[in-house]
DNA sequence: AGGGATCCATGATTGGATCCCA
DNA sequence: TGGGATCCAATCATGGATCCCT
């Protein structure tokens, strides 16, 4: 089995993922061809991108969801020993110019209106090769989490769009994040302050909580 | 003013409540003729009976509210600098023997049922004499409340009476925990296991989690 | 530079241990 | 011993910093 190409029906698509529910990294590693890291220090991204390249996601792409025609985003989620997500998600980049859209048609809930979560076992104290891969949960954007998304983006993108930017922290918004997506705190770029001077900024990237990526599972695994 | 007798009705110890509310714990324990101690780790109930003093509680009286006549328990909140409540409140001995009661007529929700919380500073950086008493809030449980602490009180008494009392940890419980309640973690008390012999056991307390004073603080205060 | 993410120092929380008084 | 509570080491959570690939 090799998946190279894109799934053609959501149908498709779930087979894929349902046919790799309980494999270890090991296992997936070696169907791909890939050699497992010992350590994901220096292969951050590694295994979202062996579960991409296995599903048939359309790698590399921009402004798009990883399935462009099915219209879905792939989503690993890292679980601790408890089964709870250990880390915050990224979604994609803060648009620092271009900043005239409604919510609606705003990259970010392009990518998240509809999501394959992939749950992958990520206890520090088990090997990588060992960590298994869960069961796959596709999820719709429900009426109150579209809601209280929109509020969180409204409430950045109105610092970000009054050149308040750099008075972002962490700290704001319920579920969704702006924090830095960089290669270092060194990496700047061109925005634009309250008076229409260009000033310097860290790039920005949407990150979703963990309390909204743990409602998600408890939603579909009612325990 | 030296208000050594109880209160007769429940707005004369609001009254007195009022009274001191917005004075340092210098002022207070000026007119109490009191020594402000230097820190609070050689005299931790210290804040707690200087107030009883002053708004006529019955000190030292055992299975009944501060102001027995009217029903009424005291406590006070310390808040740290945020204005939150910084610590779990302490409310009566769980009781080892004598077990055969009901929610409705235990110790516990017979002091609950009515409390006056009084909210008091305890930032770390702030020196104990210059910490301000807070409004007090007269409060009634709410249906909710009662039935959620209701549900932590089974669950607890359900564990002990099957002498299984070395089970509890902190963890358990929404709003109620269940702690050790001792000089130190040798002072042990008899209770009885699953087959009705004795053991020896740390006696416990009932503690209210900081969520739960939490919230009584927002229902009164919606800043 | 955007997409795939995790690292990890530091701050916040917690809960077992402890302290004084009558 | 019950009532008045806080202490504080250890754990958890967080969010600013960072890493690889195309």
């Amino acid at each position: 089995m090799d998946h190279t190409l894109p799934p053609k029906t959501q149908s498709e698509l779930l087979k894929r993922a349902q046919a790799i529910a309980g494999l270890t990294i090991a296992e997936l590693a070696q169907r791909q061809q890939q050699a497992v890291p010992e350590q994901l220090l220096h292969a951050k991204g590694w295994i979202g991108q062996l579960i991409e390249q296995t599903l048939g996601a359309s790698a590399g792409s921009r402004a798009e969801p990883d399935f462009a025609e099915l219209g879905i985003e792939l989503k690993t989620i890292p679980l601790n020993a408890n089964g709870q997500p250990k880390e915050t998600t990224y979604v994609c980049t803060v648009p620092l110019n271009d900043l005239a859209t409604s919510w609606q048609a705003s990259w970010i809930r392009q990518k998240l209106n509809q999501v394959l979560w992939l749950p992958i076992e990520a206890d520090p104290e088990l090997p990588i090769q060992q960590r298994r891969i869960g069961s796959a949960i596709l999820a719709e954007l429900t009426p109150l989490q579209d809601q209280q998304l929109e509020q969180d983006w409204l409430e950045h993108m109105e610092l970000i769009s009054t050149g308040r930017i750099n008075e972002i922290s962490a700290h704001h918004g319920t579920y969704l994040q702006v924090r830095p997506k960089a290669a270092n705190n060194k990496a700047l770029r061109t925005s634009t302050d309250e008076e229409g001077q260009s000033i310097q900024t860290l790039p920005r990237g949407f990150y979703l909580r963990t309390r909204f990526t743990a409602e998600i599972l408890n939603q579909h695994y009612i325990s």
